[in-house]
DNA sequence: GACAAAACGGAGGGTGCCTCCGCTATAGTT
DNA sequence: AACTATAGCGGAGGCACCCTCCGTTTTGTC
């Protein structure tokens, strides 16, 4: 129920095209507002080690060092601190991306009773941050703190997720003394359970999900 | 002796009862079962790491390399290796006595009503996992894993939280179809959560003590 | 094609993990 | 008390990582 979502979120299996689309909304982060474009080289450079990054990412956080990533890009570590002083900033540029693909499958999800999309969102989000934990777990590390692209995941997060809670908390479906704010920690911290059994982690989830129920009283 | 600082170097700052106390657990450890006791350097530097690595851990996990660990017990390195071939061995020795004792402090809940007495259990976990966010993030990584000493330390976890748990299930206080490892791993997770008002975590931490709530179906 | 500026990339300094091995302190033996 | 086998010591050094600095190369413009 969980893990295996109908939608699929992890990077690997986006087909190359969209993968195309990613290096442009990095193009597009780059020239939002500011001057000149970059030079091609540049360019080429910074899209070469996002992809490694997202592909390093995505096999699993552990062995994920920097001087890896540059190595797997066939670029100088020289080249990538220049366009990422540091490893946050590497990490921030890639699930970026990967935030805004979850927040966007919240829309499909209003059509759904609303405990029932309530609870689906959860669980793509849950399998989302399972499958990425290395990035995932620096993301919700920081979910309190001021750093620009945080920001930016946390508007996309709640702009996605806060309908739905509205939604549920509206029907009584969902308890009302909580928010987005909680949940999101709650499933977070979930996610970061090591196990070697995954449907444990869901049952825990379950039960967590449990004690957001609305309850008579 | 080749120790070129001077021996107090790094135990000074705790008070010599509890050395005492943490020497004799030691010991109890060393002797449990195998053959010969420890010579006396061997002991006194063995001693030394473990007091050294309870100071570093306690005082934030960010900064606990094994070589500042060493240079604290005025150990060299290659000595520290001896007694702890990783620096997962020598955590396991340090929260095997501080998980000993959130055990032992379960035995005066038993007085309380179930639900409640489990309740105050957990909390007395989560608030011990989140003081020592350092060991706990690791102890709770390796929860399933096969180590000796994290047998040991679930054991403990176990035999006194067991009793507190089937108390409760059997009364109906809590759901019936969960258990203990999962209890421990729910609590785990949400210590884990960063965040800078602690209150959050305990508002979520109720939430999930909600779900585990035992509900009339 | 020439030139300035932007970007490259890797050497290298700092730190950490862990191993190896020559030297030293210890504890039985005499 | 002296002797000796050896458990134990400690730090040099290999490897990996993070990150900076700067001589060299690539771009884009004229």
């Amino acid at each position: 129920m969980t893990t295996s979502n109908p939608t699929q979120l992890a990077t690997d299996t986006i087909p190359v095209s969209d993968q195309a689309l990613l290096v442009s909304d990095d193009a597009a982060l780059e020239g939002d507002e500011t001057a000149r474009p970059m030079r091609a080289d540049a360019r080429r450079n910074y899209d070469k080690v996002v992809a490694a990054a997202r592909e390093a990412f995505a096999e699993g956080g552990a062995e994920t060092s920097l001087e890896g990533i540059a190595r797997r890009a066939g670029v100088g570590i020289g080249t990538l601190y220049r366009h990422f002083p540091n490893r946050q900033a590497l990490l921030e540029v890639v699930y970026r991306d990967e935030v805004k693909q979850v927040c966007r499958s919240a829309e499909e999800l209003q059509g759904l009773p609303a405990w029932e999309g309530f609870v689906a969102w959860i669980n793509r989000l849950a399998g989302y941050l399972v499958t990425k934990q290395a990035l995932a777990h620096e993301l919700l590390d920081y979910f309190g703190h001021d750093s620009d692209v945080f920001k930016t995941c946390r508007h996309d997060l709640f702009e996605a997720g806060e309908p739905l809670l509205a939604r549920a908390q509206e029907q009584r479906a969902v308890r009302a003394d909580t928010n987005l704010a909680e949940v999101i920690q709650l499933v977070g911290g979930i996610t970061k359970i090591q196990t070697t059994d995954p449907a444990q982690r869901e049952r825990i989830l379950s039960i967590a999900l449990d004690g957001l129920k609305y309850r008579a009283q």
